[in-house]
DNA sequence: TAGATTAATGACCGGTGGGTCATTAATCTA
DNA sequence: TAGATTAATGACCCACCGGTCATTAATCTA
Protein backbone atom coordinates (compact mmCIF):
# COMPACT_ATOMS: atom_id res chain seq x y z
CA UNK A 1 0.00 0.00 0.00
CA UNK A 2 1.58 3.47 -1.23
CA UNK A 3 0.56 5.22 2.74
CA UNK A 4 -1.91 8.14 1.92
CA UNK A 5 0.63 11.66 2.75
CA UNK A 6 -1.13 13.14 4.98
CA UNK A 7 -3.33 16.01 4.45
CA UNK A 8 -2.48 19.36 4.11
CA UNK A 9 -3.61 22.14 6.13
CA UNK A 10 -3.35 26.02 4.94
CA UNK A 11 -1.74 27.84 8.43
CA UNK A 12 -0.24 31.03 6.15
CA UNK A 13 -0.52 33.14 9.66
CA UNK A 14 0.97 30.56 12.15
CA UNK A 15 3.91 29.39 10.15
CA UNK A 16 6.28 31.89 10.85
CA UNK A 17 5.85 31.56 14.78
CA UNK A 18 6.51 27.70 14.30
CA UNK A 19 9.23 27.99 12.13
CA UNK A 20 11.17 30.33 14.28
CA UNK A 21 10.81 28.18 16.94
CA UNK A 22 11.87 24.37 15.48
CA UNK A 23 14.43 27.43 13.99
CA UNK A 24 15.99 28.32 17.50
CA UNK A 25 15.58 24.69 18.90
CA UNK A 26 17.72 23.40 16.07
CA UNK A 27 20.53 26.39 15.73
CA UNK A 28 21.22 25.82 19.50
CA UNK A 29 21.67 22.26 18.86
CA UNK A 30 23.54 22.02 15.87
CA UNK A 31 25.17 25.50 15.53
CA UNK A 32 24.76 27.10 12.14
CA UNK A 33 26.56 25.66 9.79
CA UNK A 34 25.16 22.27 10.80
CA UNK A 35 21.72 23.55 11.39
CA UNK A 36 19.60 21.64 8.10
CA UNK A 37 16.87 23.72 6.70
CA UNK A 38 14.69 20.10 5.77
CA UNK A 39 15.01 19.85 9.80
CA UNK A 40 14.02 22.81 10.98
CA UNK A 41 11.00 22.57 8.06
CA UNK A 42 9.96 19.11 9.60
CA UNK A 43 10.36 19.81 13.12
CA UNK A 44 7.81 22.89 12.34
CA UNK A 45 5.31 20.24 10.59
CA UNK A 46 6.28 21.56 6.86
CA UNK A 47 8.06 20.96 4.30
CA UNK A 48 11.41 22.48 2.91
CA UNK A 49 9.28 24.32 0.41
CA UNK A 50 7.23 25.85 2.92
CA UNK A 51 10.32 27.04 4.70
CA UNK A 52 11.35 29.02 1.55
CA UNK A 53 8.25 30.70 1.38
CA UNK A 54 8.02 32.91 4.53
CA UNK A 55 12.11 33.11 4.88
CA UNK A 56 14.31 33.92 2.10
CA UNK A 57 17.14 31.88 3.04
CA UNK A 58 19.14 30.46 5.96
CA UNK A 59 20.40 33.53 7.33
CA UNK A 60 17.64 35.98 7.02
CA UNK A 61 15.71 32.97 9.35
CA UNK A 62 18.43 33.30 11.79
CA UNK A 63 18.70 36.76 11.98
CA UNK A 64 14.27 36.59 12.24
CA UNK A 65 15.04 34.24 15.34
CA UNK A 66 17.81 37.24 17.02
CA UNK A 67 15.58 40.04 15.77
CA UNK A 68 12.11 38.06 17.81
CA UNK A 69 13.64 36.62 20.44
CA UNK A 70 16.66 38.48 22.03
CA UNK A 71 16.57 41.85 20.30
CA UNK A 72 12.94 42.85 22.76
CA UNK A 73 15.32 42.08 25.62
CA UNK A 74 17.46 44.72 25.10
CA UNK A 75 15.00 47.48 24.80
CA UNK A 76 13.51 46.27 28.52
CA UNK A 77 16.98 46.42 29.78
CA UNK A 78 17.04 49.88 28.70
CA UNK A 79 14.01 50.76 30.07
CA UNK A 80 15.16 49.18 33.15
CA UNK A 81 17.94 51.10 33.57
CA UNK A 82 16.57 54.47 32.38
CA UNK A 83 13.90 54.35 35.56
CA UNK A 84 16.35 53.20 37.94
CA UNK A 85 16.83 55.06 41.10
CA UNK A 86 18.36 52.61 43.49
CA UNK A 87 22.05 52.00 44.46
CA UNK A 88 24.04 50.08 41.21
CA UNK A 89 24.57 46.67 42.74
CA UNK A 90 20.63 46.18 43.09
CA UNK A 91 20.64 47.93 38.99
CA UNK A 92 22.97 45.33 38.27
CA UNK A 93 21.66 42.50 39.47
CA UNK A 94 18.14 43.62 38.09
CA UNK A 95 19.72 43.32 34.82
CA UNK A 96 21.16 40.37 35.55
CA UNK A 97 17.81 38.94 36.50
CA UNK A 98 15.95 39.80 33.72
CA UNK A 99 18.58 38.73 31.25
CA UNK A 100 18.52 35.43 33.13
CA UNK A 101 14.82 35.16 32.85
CA UNK A 102 13.77 36.38 29.38
CA UNK A 103 17.77 34.92 28.17
CA UNK A 104 19.89 32.65 30.32
CA UNK A 105 17.15 30.58 31.10
CA UNK A 106 15.86 29.70 28.11
CA UNK A 107 16.78 27.77 24.64
CA UNK A 108 17.54 31.78 23.50
CA UNK A 109 21.21 31.19 26.01
CA UNK A 110 22.71 29.15 22.69
CA UNK A 111 22.45 31.39 20.75
CA UNK A 112 25.43 33.50 21.93
CA UNK A 113 27.54 30.33 22.14
CA UNK A 114 26.83 29.83 18.27
CA UNK A 115 28.07 33.37 17.33
CA UNK A 116 31.16 32.49 19.45
CA UNK A 117 31.18 29.62 17.15
CA UNK A 118 30.81 30.32 13.68
CA UNK A 119 31.29 34.16 14.03
CA UNK A 120 34.69 33.47 11.84
CA UNK A 121 33.09 31.29 9.37
CA UNK A 122 29.76 34.15 8.79
CA UNK A 123 30.70 37.24 9.81
CA UNK A 124 27.61 38.40 8.50
CA UNK A 125 25.45 36.86 10.99
CA UNK A 126 28.23 38.05 13.38
CA UNK A 127 28.15 41.49 12.54
CA UNK A 128 24.64 41.54 12.43
CA UNK A 129 24.83 39.81 16.24
CA UNK A 130 26.73 42.39 17.60
CA UNK A 131 25.27 45.50 16.56
CA UNK A 132 22.29 44.94 17.64
CA UNK A 133 22.56 42.89 20.48
CA UNK A 134 26.29 42.59 21.98
CA UNK A 135 27.10 46.41 21.98
CA UNK A 136 23.68 47.09 23.42
CA UNK A 137 24.20 44.82 26.27
CA UNK A 138 27.68 46.14 27.18
CA UNK A 139 26.94 49.40 27.07
CA UNK A 140 24.24 48.81 29.70
CA UNK A 141 26.81 47.53 31.84
CA UNK A 142 29.48 49.96 31.33
CA UNK A 143 26.58 52.65 32.09
CA UNK A 144 25.74 50.80 35.21
CA UNK A 145 29.89 50.64 36.37
CA UNK A 146 29.93 53.97 35.20
CA UNK A 147 27.30 55.39 37.66
CA UNK A 148 28.27 52.90 40.46
CA UNK A 149 31.72 54.97 39.97
CA UNK A 150 30.13 58.74 40.39
CA UNK A 151 28.14 57.52 42.87
CA UNK A 152 30.79 56.80 44.75
CA UNK A 153 29.57 53.11 45.54
CA UNK A 154 32.37 51.51 43.27
CA UNK A 155 36.03 51.95 43.26
CA UNK A 156 37.60 53.39 39.91
CA UNK A 157 38.09 50.88 37.81
CA UNK A 158 38.88 50.66 33.79
CA UNK A 159 35.04 50.57 32.79
CA UNK A 160 35.46 48.88 29.34
CA UNK A 161 37.59 46.24 30.61
CA UNK A 162 35.97 45.43 33.71
CA UNK A 163 33.00 44.78 32.36
CA UNK A 164 34.52 42.41 29.76
CA UNK A 165 36.01 40.68 32.91
CA UNK A 166 32.13 40.45 34.31
CA UNK A 167 30.86 39.33 31.45
CA UNK A 168 33.05 36.53 30.21
CA UNK A 169 32.33 33.94 33.43
CA UNK A 170 28.31 34.59 32.75
CA UNK A 171 29.18 33.71 28.66
CA UNK A 172 31.05 30.91 29.98
CA UNK A 173 28.52 29.67 31.73
CA UNK A 174 25.93 29.86 28.74
CA UNK A 175 28.81 27.78 26.68
CA UNK A 176 29.24 25.00 29.08
CA UNK A 177 25.59 24.62 29.35
CA UNK A 178 25.03 24.19 25.78
CA UNK A 179 28.42 22.17 25.65
CA UNK A 180 26.88 18.36 25.45
CA UNK A 181 28.96 15.20 27.00
CA UNK A 182 32.86 16.47 26.55
CA UNK A 183 33.43 20.17 28.11
CA UNK A 184 31.40 19.31 31.48
CA UNK A 185 33.32 22.41 33.27
CA UNK A 186 30.78 23.89 35.88
CA UNK A 187 28.32 21.00 35.34
CA UNK A 188 26.95 21.62 38.78
CA UNK A 189 24.35 24.32 40.48
CA UNK A 190 24.46 27.01 38.00
CA UNK A 191 23.15 29.14 40.69
CA UNK A 192 26.19 28.22 42.45
CA UNK A 193 28.41 29.10 40.20
CA UNK A 194 26.64 32.71 39.43
CA UNK A 195 27.01 33.08 42.80
CA UNK A 196 30.49 32.62 43.26
CA UNK A 197 31.20 34.54 40.59
CA UNK A 198 28.98 37.63 41.80
CA UNK A 199 30.84 36.96 45.30
CA UNK A 200 33.86 37.59 43.53
CA UNK A 201 33.06 40.58 41.78
CA UNK A 202 31.34 42.67 44.52
CA UNK A 203 34.51 41.85 46.34
CA UNK A 204 36.48 43.24 44.02
CA UNK A 205 34.23 46.38 42.99
CA UNK A 206 33.69 47.48 46.39
CA UNK A 207 35.36 50.75 47.93
CA UNK A 208 37.69 49.21 50.41
CA UNK A 209 36.45 51.45 53.13
CA UNK A 210 32.76 49.62 53.11
CA UNK A 211 31.68 46.34 54.18
CA UNK A 212 31.58 43.40 51.91
CA UNK A 213 28.57 42.66 50.37
CA UNK A 214 27.28 39.17 49.75
CA UNK B 1 50.91 25.72 -23.27
CA UNK B 2 49.51 23.42 -20.75
CA UNK B 3 51.81 24.37 -17.41
CA UNK B 4 54.13 21.60 -16.79
CA UNK B 5 53.46 20.76 -13.22
CA UNK B 6 56.27 22.06 -10.77
CA UNK B 7 58.51 18.91 -10.13
CA UNK B 8 57.67 16.49 -7.19
CA UNK B 9 59.70 16.40 -3.53
CA UNK B 10 59.96 13.04 -1.97
CA UNK B 11 60.44 14.17 1.56
CA UNK B 12 58.77 11.50 4.34
CA UNK B 13 60.49 12.69 7.17
CA UNK B 14 59.18 16.27 6.65
CA UNK B 15 55.95 15.70 6.06
CA UNK B 16 54.25 15.06 9.19
CA UNK B 17 55.41 18.04 10.83
CA UNK B 18 54.15 20.03 7.83
CA UNK B 19 50.94 18.64 7.93
CA UNK B 20 50.26 19.67 11.58
CA UNK B 21 51.44 22.93 11.58
CA UNK B 22 48.99 23.38 8.51
CA UNK B 23 46.21 22.09 9.92
CA UNK B 24 46.96 24.15 13.08
CA UNK B 25 46.22 27.27 11.42
CA UNK B 26 43.28 25.92 9.16
CA UNK B 27 41.54 24.50 12.10
CA UNK B 28 41.95 27.56 13.92
CA UNK B 29 41.27 29.98 11.34
CA UNK B 30 38.04 27.53 10.59
CA UNK B 31 36.93 25.54 13.00
CA UNK B 32 36.98 21.25 12.73
CA UNK B 33 33.53 21.25 10.24
CA UNK B 34 34.79 23.85 8.17
CA UNK B 35 38.95 23.12 7.93
CA UNK B 36 38.76 21.17 3.78
CA UNK B 37 42.00 18.92 4.34
CA UNK B 38 42.48 19.65 0.47
CA UNK B 39 43.47 23.62 1.96
CA UNK B 40 45.19 21.74 4.55
CA UNK B 41 47.47 19.78 2.03
CA UNK B 42 47.94 22.80 -0.28
CA UNK B 43 49.06 25.02 2.34
CA UNK B 44 51.55 22.17 3.38
CA UNK B 45 52.52 22.18 -0.30
CA UNK B 46 50.94 18.41 -0.94
CA UNK B 47 48.39 16.56 -2.35
CA UNK B 48 45.06 15.46 -0.34
CA UNK B 49 46.18 11.91 -1.39
CA UNK B 50 49.67 12.82 0.59
CA UNK B 51 47.82 13.91 3.32
CA UNK B 52 45.87 10.52 3.85
CA UNK B 53 49.07 8.95 3.11
CA UNK B 54 50.44 10.08 6.65
CA UNK B 55 47.21 10.13 8.43
CA UNK B 56 44.19 7.94 8.67
CA UNK B 57 41.43 10.78 8.34
CA UNK B 58 40.44 14.46 9.35
CA UNK B 59 40.15 13.29 13.03
CA UNK B 60 43.23 10.93 13.37
CA UNK B 61 44.42 14.79 12.05
CA UNK B 62 43.06 16.66 14.72
CA UNK B 63 43.87 14.55 17.62
CA UNK B 64 47.71 14.50 16.17
CA UNK B 65 47.74 18.11 16.66
CA UNK B 66 46.46 18.32 20.08
CA UNK B 67 48.81 15.15 21.50
CA UNK B 68 51.86 16.84 19.78
CA UNK B 69 51.06 20.43 20.69
CA UNK B 70 49.13 20.66 23.75
CA UNK B 71 49.46 17.29 25.86
CA UNK B 72 53.08 18.45 26.72
CA UNK B 73 52.33 21.29 28.22
CA UNK B 74 49.90 19.98 30.73
CA UNK B 75 53.22 17.50 31.83
CA UNK B 76 54.96 20.70 31.98
CA UNK B 77 52.52 22.11 34.39
CA UNK B 78 52.21 18.98 36.81
CA UNK B 79 56.33 19.14 36.83
CA UNK B 80 56.19 22.42 37.97
CA UNK B 81 53.74 21.80 40.56
CA UNK B 82 55.31 18.85 41.49
CA UNK B 83 58.20 20.60 42.16
CA UNK B 84 56.75 24.00 43.67
CA UNK B 85 58.21 25.47 46.90
CA UNK B 86 57.08 28.93 47.44
CA UNK B 87 53.32 30.47 47.94
CA UNK B 88 50.14 29.39 46.33
CA UNK B 89 49.65 32.84 44.82
CA UNK B 90 53.05 32.20 42.45
CA UNK B 91 52.34 28.67 41.86
CA UNK B 92 49.34 30.13 40.11
CA UNK B 93 51.07 32.65 38.51
CA UNK B 94 53.70 29.89 37.41
CA UNK B 95 51.36 28.07 35.38
CA UNK B 96 49.24 31.37 34.13
CA UNK B 97 53.31 32.13 32.85
CA UNK B 98 54.13 28.92 31.21
CA UNK B 99 50.13 28.22 30.07
CA UNK B 100 50.43 31.53 28.22
CA UNK B 101 54.09 31.45 26.38
CA UNK B 102 53.46 27.66 25.45
CA UNK B 103 49.60 28.12 24.58
CA UNK B 104 47.55 31.24 25.46
CA UNK B 105 50.19 33.69 23.13
CA UNK B 106 50.24 31.06 20.26
CA UNK B 107 48.06 29.45 17.35
CA UNK B 108 47.17 26.43 20.06
CA UNK B 109 45.15 29.54 21.68
CA UNK B 110 42.41 29.22 19.10
CA UNK B 111 41.40 25.23 19.95
CA UNK B 112 39.80 25.33 22.78
CA UNK B 113 37.63 28.17 20.79
CA UNK B 114 37.22 24.69 18.35
CA UNK B 115 35.88 22.21 21.27
CA UNK B 116 33.92 24.67 22.71
CA UNK B 117 32.09 25.47 19.21
CA UNK B 118 32.11 21.71 17.81
CA UNK B 119 31.78 19.20 20.95
CA UNK B 120 28.22 19.30 20.08
CA UNK B 121 28.74 17.82 16.67
CA UNK B 122 31.79 15.76 17.00
CA UNK B 123 31.22 14.23 20.41
CA UNK B 124 34.46 12.05 19.92
CA UNK B 125 37.09 15.02 19.66
CA UNK B 126 35.41 16.73 22.59
CA UNK B 127 35.93 13.41 24.67
CA UNK B 128 39.59 13.25 23.14
CA UNK B 129 40.23 16.65 24.58
CA UNK B 130 38.44 16.44 28.01
CA UNK B 131 40.07 13.77 28.82
CA UNK B 132 43.79 14.44 26.94
CA UNK B 133 43.76 18.49 28.28
CA UNK B 134 40.62 19.47 30.02
CA UNK B 135 40.45 17.29 32.88
CA UNK B 136 44.48 17.90 33.46
CA UNK B 137 44.54 21.27 33.54
CA UNK B 138 41.79 21.72 35.59
CA UNK B 139 42.97 19.28 38.31
CA UNK B 140 46.05 21.88 38.59
CA UNK B 141 44.73 24.58 38.94
CA UNK B 142 41.82 22.87 42.01
CA UNK B 143 45.11 21.22 43.78
CA UNK B 144 46.76 24.57 43.76
CA UNK B 145 43.57 26.04 45.21
CA UNK B 146 43.82 23.70 47.68
CA UNK B 147 47.19 23.85 48.78
CA UNK B 148 46.67 27.27 49.23
CA UNK B 149 43.49 26.57 51.57
CA UNK B 150 45.66 23.74 53.75
CA UNK B 151 48.44 26.57 53.44
CA UNK B 152 45.92 29.36 55.07
CA UNK B 153 46.82 31.70 52.36
CA UNK B 154 43.30 31.52 50.91
CA UNK B 155 40.25 31.84 52.27
CA UNK B 156 38.41 28.19 52.04
CA UNK B 157 36.12 28.63 48.81
CA UNK B 158 34.87 25.54 47.07
CA UNK B 159 37.53 24.89 44.33
CA UNK B 160 36.27 23.11 42.02
CA UNK B 161 33.37 26.30 41.31
CA UNK B 162 36.06 28.74 41.80
CA UNK B 163 38.36 26.73 39.12
CA UNK B 164 35.79 27.20 36.86
CA UNK B 165 34.95 30.97 37.91
CA UNK B 166 38.78 31.52 37.51
CA UNK B 167 39.47 29.79 34.14
CA UNK B 168 36.21 31.32 32.36
CA UNK B 169 37.89 34.94 31.70
CA UNK B 170 41.04 33.26 30.43
CA UNK B 171 38.71 31.14 28.15
CA UNK B 172 36.85 34.16 26.93
CA UNK B 173 40.12 35.72 26.08
CA UNK B 174 41.07 33.23 24.17
CA UNK B 175 37.52 33.15 22.44
CA UNK B 176 37.50 36.95 21.85
CA UNK B 177 40.93 36.78 20.23
CA UNK B 178 39.93 33.98 18.24
CA UNK B 179 36.69 35.74 16.85
CA UNK B 180 37.50 37.95 14.16
CA UNK B 181 35.60 40.70 12.88
CA UNK B 182 31.94 40.85 15.07
CA UNK B 183 32.90 40.06 18.60
CA UNK B 184 34.67 43.06 19.49
CA UNK B 185 35.09 42.55 22.93
CA UNK B 186 38.16 42.57 24.81
CA UNK B 187 39.96 44.59 22.28
CA UNK B 188 41.83 45.99 24.32
CA UNK B 189 46.03 44.86 25.32
CA UNK B 190 45.12 41.27 26.43
CA UNK B 191 47.68 41.81 29.56
CA UNK B 192 45.28 44.67 30.62
CA UNK B 193 42.60 42.23 30.51
CA UNK B 194 44.28 39.41 32.31
CA UNK B 195 45.54 41.55 34.98
CA UNK B 196 42.16 42.97 36.02
CA UNK B 197 41.12 39.72 35.83
CA UNK B 198 43.67 38.73 38.28
CA UNK B 199 43.18 41.99 40.41
CA UNK B 200 39.41 40.43 40.99
CA UNK B 201 40.27 36.70 41.71
CA UNK B 202 43.07 38.30 44.56
CA UNK B 203 41.32 40.63 46.26
CA UNK B 204 38.37 37.79 45.85
CA UNK B 205 40.64 35.07 47.22
CA UNK B 206 42.56 36.88 49.80
CA UNK B 207 41.73 36.20 53.22
CA UNK B 208 40.42 39.56 54.61
CA UNK B 209 43.13 40.24 57.15
CA UNK B 210 45.94 39.45 54.61
CA UNK B 211 46.50 43.24 52.58
CA UNK B 212 45.54 42.82 48.97
CA UNK B 213 47.84 41.84 46.44
CA UNK B 214 48.13 43.20 42.70
C1' DT C 1 71.83 1.93 -16.57
C1' DA C 2 67.77 -1.04 -15.82
C1' DG C 3 64.58 -2.51 -12.84
C1' DA C 4 62.38 -2.23 -8.30
C1' DT C 5 60.44 0.50 -4.73
C1' DT C 6 57.40 3.75 -2.96
C1' DA C 7 56.31 8.85 -2.26
C1' DA C 8 53.22 11.67 -4.46
C1' DT C 9 49.51 12.82 -7.48
C1' DG C 10 44.80 14.21 -8.98
C1' DA C 11 40.79 12.37 -11.18
C1' DC C 12 37.04 10.29 -9.37
C1' DC C 13 33.10 8.60 -6.25
C1' DG C 14 29.25 9.16 -3.11
C1' DG C 15 26.77 11.47 0.40
C1' DT C 16 25.09 15.81 1.82
C1' DG C 17 22.46 19.95 2.03
C1' DG C 18 21.15 24.82 0.35
C1' DG C 19 18.10 26.45 -2.79
C1' DT C 20 14.48 26.07 -7.00
C1' DC C 21 10.22 25.25 -9.26
C1' DA C 22 6.57 22.73 -11.67
C1' DT C 23 2.82 20.46 -9.67
C1' DT C 24 -0.91 19.60 -6.28
C1' DA C 25 -4.67 20.57 -3.49
C1' DA C 26 -6.98 23.43 0.21
C1' DT C 27 -9.70 27.40 0.49
C1' DC C 28 -12.12 31.31 -1.31
C1' DT C 29 -15.34 33.64 -4.39
C1' DA C 30 -18.87 34.39 -7.75
C1' DT D 1 -20.68 24.08 -7.87
C1' DA D 2 -17.06 25.79 -11.00
C1' DG D 3 -13.25 28.37 -11.47
C1' DA D 4 -9.63 31.21 -9.43
C1' DT D 5 -6.24 31.85 -5.98
C1' DT D 6 -2.37 30.55 -3.47
C1' DA D 7 -0.41 27.64 0.48
C1' DA D 8 2.11 23.63 0.39
C1' DT D 9 4.72 19.97 -1.57
C1' DG D 10 8.85 17.13 -2.78
C1' DA D 11 11.53 15.86 -6.66
C1' DC D 12 15.29 17.89 -8.55
C1' DC D 13 19.73 20.57 -9.40
C1' DC D 14 24.30 21.55 -8.20
C1' DA D 15 28.30 22.79 -5.52
C1' DC D 16 31.03 21.01 -2.03
C1' DC D 17 34.03 17.91 0.43
C1' DG D 18 35.74 13.55 2.86
C1' DG D 19 37.82 9.76 1.30
C1' DT D 20 39.76 6.25 -2.54
C1' DC D 21 42.87 4.40 -5.86
C1' DA D 22 45.06 3.61 -10.36
C1' DT D 23 48.76 6.07 -12.24
C1' DT D 24 53.16 8.69 -12.25
C1' DA D 25 57.73 9.70 -11.25
C1' DA D 26 61.59 10.40 -7.81
C1' DT D 27 64.94 7.76 -5.60
C1' DC D 28 67.32 3.57 -4.52
C1' DT D 29 69.78 -0.71 -5.62
C1' DA D 30 72.16 -4.24 -8.12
Amino acid sequence: MPATPPPRKRRKEARPAELLAAALTQFVDKGYAATRLEDVARQAGVSKGTLYLYFDNKEALFKAVVQDGIVPVLAEGETIAAGHAGDSFTLLERLLDTWWSRIGNTAYAGIPKLIIAEAGNFPEIAAFYYEQVISRGRALVIAALRRGIEHGEFRPVDVETTTDVILAPILMLLVWRHSPGGCRMADGDPRLYLRTHLDLVCRGLTRPPHPVRV
